[in-house]
Order: C-alpha cells, then sequence, then structure tokens
DNA sequence: CCACCATTTTTGGGAAGCCAAATAGTTTTC
DNA sequence: GAAAACTATTTGGCTTCCCAAAAATGGTGG
C-alpha cells in the first residue's frame, strides 16, 4: 500500500536530493517535520518497499521506482497549484491544498485538470476568467455578452 | 482533532438519518465499510466529542455540532462533484473524488470554487467550456474568437 | 414469561506512525 | 588517535483505527 505519507517522505526526499544530490535523516526530518527516529523507520520501510536506495548511516536517494512516483506527484502538484490559482487563489493556499490533494485525486480527474489548465493558459488573459473574478470581488453576474447589446454593456458601465 | 475518518463516521450518520430518522450501528457498519466494533467504538468517540446523541443499544442522531458538520461536509461535496461534473468527469470518479477532497481542502479554495461553479452555472452552456471539451477530446485548440475574424472561424469549420 | 435471534458492546490484539530516551556509529577537533 | 560533537538507530511506549471472538443486551414468537 502506497499511504499519504510514504508519498508525502518520498517528495521530501525529492526535493532534499534536487538540491544536494543525496538526503539524510536530518534533512527529511526537518522538511517532514517529524523526529530522527520516524524518519529512520520510514527509511527501512521505503528501503524494503523498493523506493529508495539506502544503507544504514548512508546518503539516500531515490530508486527508479522512487523517481517515478517522486515525478507524478510533482506533476499532480504543479497542475493543482496552477488550476488554483488561476481560479485567483493565494498562492500559498493553492500550495498547500495541491499539497493534500495530490494523495487522493484520481488519475481520470487529474488528466481532466492538466488539460484545463493547459486550455486556460493557452489563452492569453480570457474574458470569462476576467468575468469570473469580477463576480468573485462584487458579487455581480456580468450579462452574458451572447444574450445583451452592445449598447446595453456600454450604459452599464458608465 | 476532526480526522477525516470522523467526518466520514459523521457523513455517513448523516445520510442514514436523513433516511430512516436515526442510524445504528448495523447501518453506519455498512456504509463506511468496518465491522460493528469499530462502528460501537467510534459512536462512543463521537458522543464524547459531542457530535451525536447515543446511549448504548440506542438509536443514533446527529447533535447541532453534527449537522453543523456534516452541513459543512455535504456543501462542499456538492461543490466538488457538480465543478467536476463541468470539466465532463464521470458522474461516479466525481463523487469519489468529492468524497476524498472535501476533507482536506481549505476554506478559502472552497469559496473560491464554490463561487465558480456558481459563475458557470449562471450561464448556460458556456462557449468557452464548449471550446475546453472540444480541446480535451480532440486536443487541437480552438482560435480564440477574440483574435481572428469570423470569415477565419467559418471557412475553419467547412 | 422465557428462550432464541439479531444486534451491540467488550475484550484482546494488530498495523501504521509517532515520540523520547538510550544507544551506537561517524566526523571533527585538538 | 582519542575525546567531543554530531548524526542515526533502536527501544519502549503512545494514539488511532481496525478486526475477530466472546459476552451482553433487547425484542419477539411461542
Amino acid at each position: 500500500m502506497v499511504t499519504t505519507r510514504i508519498e508525502q517522505y518520498i517528495e521530501a526526499i525529492h526535493e532534499i536530493v534536487k538540491k544536494k544530490g543525496y538526503a539524510r535523516v536530518k534533512d527529511v526530518s526537518e522538511s517532514v517535520g517529524v523526529g530522527f527516529s520516524a524518519v529512520s523507520e520510514m527509511f527501512s520501510k521505503l528501503s524494503e518497499k523498493g523506493y529508495i536506495n539506502y544503507e544504514k548511516h548512508g546518503w539516500v536517494t531515490l530508486t527508479k521506482k522512487g523517481e517515478k512516483l517522486a515525478t507524478k506527484l510533482s506533476k499532480r502538484h504543479k497542475v493543482l497549484r496552477d488550476f488554483f490559482i488561476i481560479l485567483g487563489i493565494d498562492e500559498k493556499v493553492a500550495d498547500e491544498d495541491a499539497c493534500e490533494i495530490e494523495h487522493v485525486v484520481r488519475k481520470e480527474t487529474m488528466d481532466r485538470l492538466t488539460k484545463f489548465v493547459e486550455f486556460v493558459k493557452s489563452h492569453e488573459d480570457p474574458l470569462w476568467l476576467k468575468r469570473f473574478k469580477e463576480y468573485y470581488e462584487t458579487g455581480k453576474l456580468p450579462e452574458c455578452p451572447r444574450t445583451i447589446k452592445k449598447t446595453k454593456i456600454q450604459s452599464r458601465n458608465n
């Protein structure tokens, strides 16, 4: 079973290795926010499950299997984060929520969301999104341009 | 601490009470997918925490506090589900994902998402959404109507 | 009214994670 | 090259949630 917790450790290791070339108990302890003993135990478990290269007192790196999982999570994180930012959510909150959701969301949903983010990003500053943000701020629904006349829009704006 | 598990039990009780007027160990056991003993223990805990009205061997209902939590979760569930369905995700998957995400997502994110769903629903069949679905199916980005001429759109469609 | 059956609770024990303290292994310093 | 300082592992024990089996409860038919 790949628990959320296992995924969180894998992500932490991935980030640390990206920066330093290897991860150690102390690094992961700080990153995940648990004590050394918890990390040490988890290293044994992750090693048994084939996610990390680990020998006692040694430097830790991800195996191919660990790398694959880390890459998947990283992609999910980015898409979720980008999506939330598109909606206008604060970056910090977007990040935190992405961090949680990436572990529970189904592949099918991620596929849609990925395409959605691509779609939105391919148009710079879409009108409908501007309208949504206006709605979010003011609570007022801008009328749909397809159902109203130009003069009406202008009179509303003046 | 309100764990995900506690929330899942509360939701199950809420649904059952809505149908039968009260919930019993057996009902919740089936709904949550755990044995009787787990439910019985959880009933004690939920009662201690003030979420349910419970006496041994009796009918269970939610307290005001439990009701409030259940209502929050139910609203979140609906918004998440609706949002996923808007994106074109299968109803069953939308439901499953909503079930997971509702326990971990932050209030701020839910507020945005709620408004977003309202926004989309207030326009029937928005053009941009039709374009997204086209993009999802075909992988082709329809050009933005603001940057191209009408004749160009027509010629593309013929 | 009482025995039976369904339901619920209790009991004993397990897995996953965590911590603090004790121990052990490295590295650095002098 | 040994003591000191740092880092990692082990150990014992905790919490939350679970299960299976045993014990208790309560409603119902005879």
